[in-house]
DNA sequence: GCAAAAGTGTTGCTTCTACACCCATGG
DNA sequence: CCATGGGTGTAGAAGCAACACTTTTGC
């Protein structure tokens, strides 16, 4: 039966990324203008195809090390784009993923390569082929995961402030939080180290920076605690 | 630029679907007995080959319609499955999805033609490929799924009773819920509606069938209403 | 009448929410 | 000293979990 594997059709199978960036500013993605035909010139998200030795997941983890210059990329794959005139140059099957990274370590010196821009979630440009379908869907599941899992610290620097933290969940939700009420929820689950450090930029009396416990949370995971937002 | 298409590779791609099923036993999942090679004799989902015309939803739509009979039938697509070896016979990419059917509406027939049978989820053969890993992230993606969006009538009759819907629930989460408090907090949704009639079959006093009113749950979504369990 | 499931009510506890109210400090 | 954001406290509302209790009816 093995050879009837030849019978079978064979497709383009492609990666697409969604990269989410955040600052003061708010929630970013990451978009670059296309450099060739077809829809030269027009915005796109970061894509490439698969290559015979590599799996989906390696291929994004490949084309965000060429187009970020970072590595162990956080990724997660949310869906699989297959309409039959996707694209209308040839059949595409293309497994789309979104990425978080923390802005800074993002290199500039790479926009210029690959005519890269940050756009706000809330407006970015038209995009090509079905990419803007799949930016709405990758925000509907970055924010699906950012109840359920602490990835707000991916798209943060080391050392942040809880204001830096609420203004993330603000910018992802799309909604105002209280300052208060939320201090009080994110400390109560005992996930950050206070540092002895103050942001002085925002504040006359400054803000302690905080660090992201990853090993607490792996341990509290294991115990079966729940992060719930 | 459009000829670069023709220097990269393409993919046999494929769809796996795992069924779920539910009776008075238990959340269930429909297998089938391989009837040729590899792997002949062994159980696996049921999957096919994408074919030009169509999108992978379509694709899983139609092999599920040859399996089971039935049409338009409740789909998600939870993950994509590419690893090189993961089917030792060709490099396959496969879309995974989960579908969720009514039980009673499968039709025995069927099952001798596909060699098929239903095996509770706590308790089903060893699978080929990564079949196996594919049952349990779709167990993951459901659990996570029934608790936004109500997705346990898509697994039950029509008509059916609260403690039908309770033992659902506890089936896909494993664990026993407190009868009482689990009536008020459905029926404080206002989802269901109740019927003139009694199930006498599982007390002397009869249970009350009810039906998901499915326009009211559009018409609160669309007002903001969120499920959640 | 007894058992057993359906269905309702109550109570105490935890969590959430909307604030008020100090604190610290650069200007 | 004042404006501003940092940080803490609190009272009322809402939600939840445990469990008592009442209803119904076949046996």
């Amino acid at each position: 039966m093995a050879i009837d594997f030849l019978y079978f059709n064979t497709y383009h199978v492609a990666v697409d990324c969604i990269i989410f960036g955040f600052d003061e500013e708010g929630l970013k993605l990451l978009l670059c203008k296309r450099s060739f035909d077809p829809e030269k010139g027009k915005w796109s998200l970061m894509g490439g195809f698969l290559n015979p030795e590599e799996s989906l997941d390696q291929a994004a983890q490949r084309v965000l090390t060429r187009i970020t210059g970072l590595k162990d990329i956080y990724l997660e794959q949310f869906d699989v784009f297959s309409d039959v005139s996707r694209d209308p140059a040839a059949r595409v099957v293309s497994a789309a993923y979104y990425a978080l990274i923390k802005i800074g370590d993002y290199s500039n010196d790479l926009i210029a390569e690959f005519g890269a821009k940050w756009w706000p979630v809330s407006q970015y440009p038209e995009l090509i082929f079905d990419h803007g379908q799949m930016v709405e869907e990758a925000l509907v599941a970055l924010r699906l995961k950012a109840k359920q899992e602490p990835i707000g610290f991916e798209l943060l620097p080391q050392f942040f402030t809880i204001r830096q933290l609420r203004s993330l969940y603000e910018s992802i939700y799309q909604t105002q939080l209280d300052p208060g009420n939320f201090r009080k929820k994110i400390l109560s689950m005992k996930l950050l180290d206070q540092l002895p450090i103050k942001d002085k930029e925002n504040s006359k009396r400054g803000a302690y920076y905080y660090e992201f416990n990853q090993q607490r949370y792996e341990r509290f995971k294991s115990q079966g605690f729940l992060f719930e937002m």
